[in-house]
DNA sequence: ATCGGTGGTGAAAATCCATACCACGTGGGA
DNA sequence: TCCCACGTGGTATGGATTTTCACCACCGAT
């Protein structure tokens, strides 16, 4: 089918490989943050031959491109998700992972006075909230 | 209180050795985030015969015992800050390191009322802001 | 003051995540 | 189809943090 096909993981200037559409379909599947390792192990578990360096690599791209959020563990490993293009925050299950996408206006006027109040420009944020969802706390 | 001691970096349970004092004394001077090998560093520089070993513990006890803020950079590495006791959250510079702390009561409020209704309990939550202060952005 | 045990120290080795290197494979335009 | 810059992936390497383990210091009991 010539015509029905999404652009999908299409990062501009970059080519289309089947380790870059296999890493890019998994991330459409699930719903929760993944470490690097974690891609690639369910990847090779799934039969696809890819390296864990493409896998780095491709996230890497796929992030630079706003196409996947990144955030670090408190070990400091990364971990990667596919999410909605617009700017928003998350709020992640510290049990079993389970993350919803949040906004939060006031939070981003807030940060951006703050910083202006003190001379701060070029400002960015990182606002994540931790806890534990209803199904895990009845468990 | 018997005299006019400070706890100061008291943590209970743990012995009081010239190195944590070290350590800690040596935090107190600083007022912006340092990874725990630039604190190894400074500490060999002055003089202090201190492991980097040492250094990584005292500074995950006193993480640990809340007496210090401990976040991370973009590559993980992690660093340390001693800090007021109130929570609060910081607004670092890009370029320097300088750190103001900063509080936004309506950014607490929003974060637990967000978890509260998605049914997440035990909430905590990381706000961090990153910009260019006055005098970078200056040059 | 001495003894013994618990806690602390630190050099080196082990982990662990992530990236660099590099020879080989391949997508896709000319 | 041909060509070759880009992509791939195994291995080597970098860098931060943790673990291991032998040795040392402190403190209370004897």
């Amino acid at each position: 089918m010539t015509t029905s096909e999404r652009p999908n993981t299409a990062v501009p200037g970059l080519r289309s490989t089947k380790q870059r559409t296999a890493v890019s379909k998994l991330l459409d599947q699930l719903d929760d943050f993944r470490s690097a390792q974690e891609l690639h192990e369910e990847l090779r578990k799934r039969g696809e031959g890819i390296g864990l360096t493409t896998v780095y690599r491709t996230l890497q791209s796929l992030a630079d491109a706003g196409e996947v959020d990144v955030l670090r563990t408190d070990s400091g490993e990364a971990i990667y998700r596919r999410c909605s293009a617009h700017h928003h925050h998350h709020l992640v299950c510290r049990s079993c992972g389970r993350t919803v996408e949040v906004e939060g206006p006031a939070v981003e006027k807030w940060a951006d006075r703050v910083a202006a109040e003190n001379g701060f420009t070029a400002v960015s944020h990182t606002v994540e909230i931790f806890g534990t969802c209803a199904e895990c706390s009845v468990g």
